[in-house]
DNA sequence: CATGAATGAGTATTCATTCAT
DNA sequence: CATGAATGAATACTCATTCAT
């Protein structure tokens, strides 16, 4: 008696998940290119060949392993308000993603590996954006609706800062002070309620 | 009439600088992994033999344009002062390191390039000192010598934030509004000499 | 009610008829080794395990589709004729086998793909035989009972002929004047009846 | 020393004629898909590596090794006149057209292992105009001019007898009998000077 | 009878490095 | 000092075939 579909979807997914996972791990400690198939094949404990049964290609790895965090992310963060921000909803922000990247350096280092290299870069466009565009747009409505004077410029330091510490404790976990750094965002921003 | 020596030495150093330029600018665009050593010595218009007799390697040609690039900086920024710093100088620093990014945009994108592909820094790390190292020590001990309470979290945060800022400019140069950025950070730590 | 053994027969039967037409379909537009099983097994609705229970293989595919084309074919013409050949007979011959080539483009073409590839070839020699030989030996009978001098270059001549018509049809059928070109055929052995 | 231009020069020419010969050789005796780049190298005496310094890939070991048969094969038969054809001209041409077969039948090997197969034939089109067009349009030419009603069907007729009788000789060269088949052909179309 | 997940050997192609001249 | 032909190991990817269910 054959397998039903529902037995074969189960094993599809959990397949898939392991591969995809085992990938963006191995991209994430040696880069994309020094990531070979073969490599992520045998980690996950299954044949190369397999891996095409599920992914098109290494380039579809790639993608679909950003477009997974990204969108991961994204729920976590919950940008997508339409009501104007209040200051504690940029305090829950900062709280968030600074919680998401202490828990999930794996996959912040992952980002980080791939995005500086200008072919894969190239790749990953349409499924950065995901992450990026929300975020400015939500940052300058906040500082425009809080009467800062120049809220793209506030928006732009802003951004340049969290990407500053994401990749500074990337870097260092252990050294940089990440939660004092936090402090004095909070601080700078005079977030703390009440 | 035969050249002398010292004409072939200059020969040499000329031929040197050359190449290295070109890998650098070949790595900046194109990431370390995509570039090959057939077209950096196209480029440079010499033979890959001849290559090989200047630099032993791939690898050797990428820590030796690291760090030419990062003394070239060091001697620009003049991190190497005994004496305390004044705002004024912290002024200077900011100046010349921003204007450095500007004008050396390239360099800048070689380095991102290259730090953040993990195999590809394991190469570097002796090289990355020359620069992160001096910084670090420079910033804290000006932190330091104005009273701040926190040095270390000061000089961490700045130097996440000065790592962001370069990130973003090198990822959109024409639209991070640099300057304006510029102004706030001079603003935030009070650095406008009257 | 469960199904009697001979239904199951039929079942088997028409899955088989189904799989083989669709691989010399998709052999004859791609050619053999450009056709995978996984394709053939998708375009006939069925799974590649079932077709490994009724087919050993794919150069077992290719064998059988030859063997069933090659009968058919013969079947069609009907070579097998002691008696001695009249000349409307021959005519009945070519136009036969003109009208065969018409109707069965799909089939023509994918004899073609597959014995010009030597490989391939090797495996089919055994089925060829079903076809080309009653064949010349009907068209060697057939000029040593008209009188004609050299029956043996005649019919390698015609067979000739008409494998270069055979071919040039299936190469571009549109163009090719195959009606016109039969004609002078028929002038040329004299074989219009009256 | 450098070994001069012309010295790589002539290298290259040498290494690039045993490539592509042995190409031809395996691709006609094999077909295109059963011959692998590994056996090319191998039989060449050569590295897979040096193959790809010479050619870009094996499509275009493909495409070039058809155009310099197809150019090789023009020269010999010389389509390329103005003029009216006369008898004797038609019979030169079936004469050095059979040479050419029996002389090279590894080329004509070649050319009908490739031509038969779709996928590969699509890579080829550009090529084979070379050979197809100029014959088809002399045929023609030649038949207009010596008071045939129908030239254009005369031409496909001869078109599709050549294409057949190398199609035969290819397939069995020691038993189809050419020579006979060759004067049948000089008797049909008159062609005998005096 | 039927499924499609899983394998592994095979293929084209790339590229840092060596070396004879 | 200079060349580029030559190598070989590595890489992404394909596909006929097997097999547990």
């Amino acid at each position: 008696m054959p397998k039903t579909k529902k037995q074969f979807a189960e094993i599809r997914e959990e397949k898939k998940s392991l591969i995809i996972e085992t990938a963006i791990e191995l991209f994430a400690e040696k880069g994309f290119h020094n990531t070979s198939i073969s490599e992520i094949a045998k980690k996950a404990g299954i044949s190369k060949g397999l891996m095409y049964n599920y992914y098109e290609s290494k380039e579809d790895l790639l993608r679909k392993g950003m477009y997974s965090l990204a969108n991961e992310f994204i729920q976590n963060i919950d940008f997508n308000r339409n009501k104007v921000l209040e200051k504690y909803e940029l305090l829950t922000f900062l709280n968030s993603i600074i919680d998401h990247l202490k828990k999930n350096l794996k996959f912040w280092k992952f980002l980080y590996a791939v995005i500086n290299q200008p072919v894969v870069f190239k790749i990953l466009e349409k499924e950065m954006e995901i992450i990026s565009e929300p975020m400015t747009k939500m940052l300058v409505k906040y500082f425009k609706s809080n009467g800062f004077k120049k809220p793209e410029t506030e928006a732009a330091f802003l951004n340049a800062l969290l990407n500053g510490v994401c990749s500074e404790y990337i870097f260092a976990p252990e050294s940089f002070p990440i939660n004092e750094v936090k402090k004095k965002i909070i601080e700078m921003y005079n977030l703390k309620s009440k």
